[in-house]
DNA sequence: CATATTCATTGTAATATTGCAATGAGATAA
DNA sequence: TTATCTCATTGCAATATTACAATGAATATG
């Protein structure tokens, strides 16, 4: 992100940027699609389906735990990863009341 | 971005990542909620709001009009930005669709 | 125990983002 | 014309992100 002067900002924006950070990568958006096809799936899953370096598969998976959007509970050897329902709820929320907010007006303004 | 793969994923996936990115940074949410609370903008107006130096804003309003959240019209010495009205609606529905598909599923799966 | 499997972590190189001073470009006013 | 105003662009330094090979940690299998 290089330098934030995330102090000049509200809560809310910053956390608001921080989930939609979270969606600003297609192999992000890719993992999120599969858990949304397939309810679970393990690292071993993603490698296979997108193509990405094992390691690269977990940092995603890290970076999506981070914000809650997933949670993963070990299974044996390997680990299983879904949606947190509640989590995925709150940040539909969270992005509506954005979106929401606007009313076009009347007359065109620019 | 660092080094992204883009051809790994579908077109869906990149234009909804590129959208996010958008979003992920709390001085370009100001900016939106700024426009959505007054409509209508300068840059001038965003400097004073929200303390960052001119070019900076300039740089955030140009990467908000690069994906056509945002429109500005040259209002004789200056530019007056406001949303794109049709855009924000079909960004809206980008994200939807995707928060859409989540059902619960019956039984915890992990 | 020894080996294999699965995933996380670390370290590193390549690239992208952020923020700003300085400068450029276009319009308006004196 | 000259000066001023507003904004975009350029160039740079600091920092963040992306991707992966190598390694580590934990569990399972022979």
């Amino acid at each position: 992100m290089g330098v934030t002067k995330a102090d000049l900002f509200t809560q809310e924006q910053n956390e608001l940027a921080q989930v939609a950070k979270v969606f600003a990568h297609p192999a992000r958006i890719a993992i999120i699609q599969y858990l949304l096809k397939c309810n679970t799936c393990i690292n071993g899953d993603l490698v296979h389906e997108l193509g990405l370096a094992q390691a690269t598969i977990s940092q995603h998976l890290r970076e999506l735990k981070q914000v809650g959007i997933i949670q993963g509970t070990i299974e044996g050897v390997s680990v299983s990863y879904c949606i947190n329902p509640v989590r995925w709820a709150h940040i539909q929320q969270l992005f509506n009341e954005v979106f929401d907010q606007f009313q076009a007006p009347d007359s065109s303004c620019c």
